[in-house]
DNA sequence: TTGGTCAATGATACCGATATCATTCAGATG
DNA sequence: CATCTGAATGATATCGGTATCATTGACCAA
């Protein structure tokens, strides 16, 4: 075999710059970079030219070059908990969706609910010199905060809406959707309502919706007993098992709210192996409104998160951001619906 | 309000540079450069030094100007079909947590089952002069392997194990998981096998396994009969909806192999929705093993896709490609399993 | 005719790192 | 002691674009 194509060291091979194009369409290279970029500084003629000679070169562009030369790197830089859960990838499709066609590319990281993680992802996108930042949540590591400031990266938020936030924030407030969640429940009848949570270290969207559930009881007379609450890590099988250890413990229980569909699904999963009903003997309720859900017999009441939206308002204001614009709300909060089905 | 900090425009301001860490640490910027990288041509104490004035400026080096001077810009682009299904987020998630403790920044896009956007997306990668290219699946753009080629790009293909394959890759056969599947259902005792599968345009995956099951169902003496097969987007509506066709077009059909879990959970939704059991009635099998199929009522028959495995090896071969190393299988099966579980 | 404006293009310098080659000097060698 | 060796460091050039300022010539006004 020709076992040399396996070995592409980065030999002496010469790639394609931009004055072999200008060469080839016999201009300075200054014009040819022009004819690509800002092509009303050139004539319609030459630019053609120009084009033809990229083309036939299959030239492109070192990006590299051209954002140490003019100091915009064109790249943003995203981060999220996870990828697992569809409901970000939901999210990060949408932002590439609308900075793509306007020339930025997207740098993707998760952290993995770890702030160090964060903060470290934050560092190489600094070393990239990413033009933004768009962060989930409001809730970041010091360090982090201080580079952000340093470096002037324009930086929003999503996912979340509070007081708490340093920066421009799109989302929806957890808080309040959880609050309106358990507010419905009460309003259904349900005497006993507990909750599963996701992990609260960190994770402000978690706390947010705790203190939602709290606050709605308080609100309607009723008391908050930890004792009907759990924290489960965000995966199906976690949530049966939380699930399992809210049945074994009370059993007078007649609702569950969990804070997140998956967990939610991990409960119901666990009431069909003990041949619990939902929402008959028991009712479930979710959040995040994942496709599945909507799907599933008996469907999820849940809550919609405006995940699409959040991410095209996000991309919209980190151009805006970007561009030096400056009629920016501080605080978008694109709201939530109570999707309201069979399992309530 | 302060509104000047939500105008972040490049100003004036002054980044930190590796020649403002030297003067602190009275070096020069060679040797600033060598203390942060090469810390085996500096004296240690030279090289304390230099960490001591970085840390204290909290200095980033600047990527873009390191990978145009050494080129080598330690970026990995990744393509993934899509980030909604969370198999291949899984993929991605042990790629880059190989490679980002070698100081690799990985790009990723998700081409949406397009060859054109996987073009766009590999231009870009290129000109960030991506040090190698992780792609899903062996079927690309005629353009897009002639730049692969132009630009020595080293690419490492994922997810299938095929003849077709011109690059080196790392998965499993489709092909012969679909062929195992379909010929269990039958040594169950099956009679009618219909059969749900992906999108068949520019999708080895979804080519390979539709032959599987067609190849299988004639090396038993069976006959394909096209009137059993579905075609159906990647979704759980779409599932769902194929199955209604298939139900509704041939009632005797005792069994369903869906080509993939999402397909499958669409499928089961409609069989639950017209009281339909499964497996009594009907059996069903899906493929990817995805998480929620595990601990779903009834269990999912499936094929587990050693998912996070693919992305370890591709990480490690990509290692290897970049660094010159020889010794690389061109094609590296990690095998699969049949899950057996409730559904059949 | 002269001067001014503007469109089109070019020469040069620079972005911030590192490759390359040069230099210095301590210690080893004969 | 002269020479060599190699560790440690530095001066300069360079990567591939583009910002900046300069130049050219066409067109127009006075």
């Amino acid at each position: 075999m020709k076992s040399e194509t396996n070995v592409p060291l980065k030999s002496d091979h010469k790639l394609i710059t931009i004055r072999d194009v200008a060469r080839l369409a016999g201009v300075s290279p200054i014009t040819a970079s022009r004819a690509l970029n800002k092509s009303h500084l050139v004539k319609p003629e030459t630019r053609k030219k120009v084009e033809a000679a990229a083309a036939e070169l299959k030239f492109i562009g070192n990006s590299a070059a051209g954002s140490l030369s003019n100091k915009r790197s064109n790249i943003v830089g995203i981060i999220v908990p996870t990828l697992s859960n569809s409901i970000f990838a939901d999210t990060i499709q949408s932002i590439t969706s609308r900075l793509m066609p306007e020339g930025f590319q997207a740098l993707i990281g998760s952290n993995e609910y770890c702030l160090q993680r964060e903060e470290d992802i934050i560092r190489t996108f600094i070393s990239h010199r990413a033009d933004a930042l768009i962060l989930t949540g409001n809730i970041h590591s010091k360090v982090a905060e201080e580079l952000i400031e340093q470096y002037r990266i324009p930086t929003v938020e999503i996912w979340n809406i509070s007081e708490r936030s340093k920066h421009i924030s799109v989302g929806m407030s957890n808080y309040q959707a959880a609050f309106e969640m358990t507010s419905f429940l009460i309003s259904r009848g349900y005497e006993k309502i507990g909750y599963i949570g996701g992990p609260l270290e960190n994770n402000d969207r978690s706390q947010d919706r705790m203190q939602g559930y709290r606050d709605a009881l308080e609100r309607h007379d009723r008391s908050f007993d930890p004792a009907l609450t759990r924290e489960s890590p965000l995966e199906f099988a976690s949530g049966g098992a939380a699930m399992q250890s809210l049945l074994s413990k009370s059993q007078s229980i007649d609702c569950v709210f969990a804070s997140s569909d998956i967990i939610a699904f991990g409960a119901l999963m666990e009431c069909h192996r003990n041949e619990i009903k939902v929402p008959q003997d028991i009712a479930l309720a979710g959040f995040d409104n994942t496709a599945i859900g909507a799907i599933f017999s008996p469907a999820l009441t849940t809550i919609s998160v405006p995940r699409q939206r959040i991410g095209l308002k996000a991309a919209e204001i980190t151009l805006k951001l970007i561009r030096g614009e400056t009629d920016i709300k501080r605080r978008n909060d694109l709201g939530f619906d109570l999707k309201i089905r069979e399992t309530t």
